[in-house]
DNA sequence: CGCGCCCTTGAGAGTAGTCAAGCTTTGTGG
DNA sequence: CCACAAAGCTTGACTACTCTCAAGGGCGCG
């Protein structure tokens, strides 16, 4: 599981953190890059663990996960591959503030926190791509924020379900089909609410043919309806 | 109300954007900066706007609240003095995401994006600084998720002004008093909920004596209760 | 076959939202 | 200086959404 796998050049410039980058910048974050294979369902890391060093995602799916001083748990969001991950926490409390797990085989790249602030001080535009990257998930956050604090649970799954498809999803003769492994209790964690709850809305939607759910892939069917229920509330 | 203030490089190298700066970098941004004072409750930009600018408070208060496409508001922050806001924005979407108001006279700075990029560009430090600040507030944010996420209304409103206190507060013979205006409205805006809610267990808290409230300024008199309600609901 | 994991479904309870009305404070103009 | 209007706050009654708890079904795997 610790093969290294090696990164190529093209592979890194089409990563969203260093777009835009010469060949000696990608050169030297490839040689600085410690990359490995994990299996699925394995910790990456544990909130709370130190050092922290700055992760991207080559393969596969990876969930972030906290959880509060009292029981209470979120999903702080999916990582598909190419997304860094595990990264602003360099800039801030030097502890990840998360869990990661696998939910599939992966490959992931990570960076010593000394070597990411040395190639964003010689190449700045890593700073600003991160800062764009970082820029995205606030609003991302803040938007989750307001449908959490204004919306009823039916339209917060819709939502969400169209956000992890825009995200993750690939479309397949049934429809469009989410990336990502879901079960009842990832979504209810995403969209804050309760495994009951998601498996209510969820069955109902599949009674009126709008999803699917086979072996925790959720693939929606009806588009507009699901659309329309995250925008009206289905009315 | 658009008398020029003139920045001094001390005050520059007090912000956490401009922190560690060597001084020819200091005097680019103050010879950059635009600089104006505000009354109170005025609209400094409009969620959709554009150009975005890099804004910073030099002094007073403002609120930065989002409207999604159905009614609902909700407070994204209240920005004290020295702190960044609208910046963001310059990375991602290039129109502002919320609204900003004055809450009170104020002072601020503001560089254009052009400006502010060159200024990351040749200072690498910046671009630094503001990703410490972006992942603070990232941070931040998925708190509030998790908050909205499992933690009942009267427990929220505990975090959240202790939240308030800890950005704004300062000690007065009463307590600690939050150093931005508040009303019913705010405080429910920020914690997802209603102004009735907040009302009611306001109320509550000022018939034990925990806070007082003065002319829309909130008074924490029993800070180890706040915590406590804050920290296990109360029990 | 039995165990574990995930999902579904039902019944009941409670938190918090909605609506409506009245009160307090602040500021303004006669 | 008073009166009135506007804005903000409180309170009560009612409603309902969604959580909780409990039980049972399907599926894969040892």
């Amino acid at each position: 599981m610790t093969t290294r796998p090696i990164l190529s050049r093209r592979q890194l410039a089409a990563l969203d953190l260093f777009h835009g980058l010469a060949a000696p910048a990608l050169d030297e974050a490839r040689d600085l890059a410690v990359c490995r294979a994990l299996a699925g369902d394995t910790r990456i890391f544990n909130q709370g663990d130190a050092p922290v060093r700055a992760h991207i995602l080559i393969e596969g799916n990876v969930r972030i996960a906290q959880s509060g001083s009292d029981g209470g748990e979120i999903v702080v969001r999916f990582i598909a591959a190419g997304e860094m991950f595990g990264t602003m926490a360099l800039f801030t409390d030097r502890t990840y503030p998360a869990d990661a797990d696998t939910l599939t085989d992966v490959v992931e790249a990570s960076w010593s926190e000394t070597d990411l602030r040395r190639m964003m001080i010689h190449h700045p535009q890593i700073a600003i791509n991160a800062l764009q990257i970082a820029g995205r998930r606030l609003q991302e956050a803040q938007n989750r924020l307001r449908e959490l604090s204004t919306q009823p649970v039916e339209r917060r799954i819709a939502s969400t379900l169209l956000r992890l498809a825009r995200q993750t999803g690939c479309s397949t003769p049934d429809g469009l089909t989410i990336g990502v492994p879901l079960r009842r209790k990832d979504i209810a964690d995403i969209c804050g609410t309760t495994l009951y709850s998601v498996s209510r809305v969820l069955t109902g939607w599949e009674k009126h043919g709008f999803v699917r759910t086979r072996d925790q892939r959720v693939t929606i069917a009806g588009l507009p309806q699901i659309r329309n229920i995250a925008a009206n509330g289905g009315s």
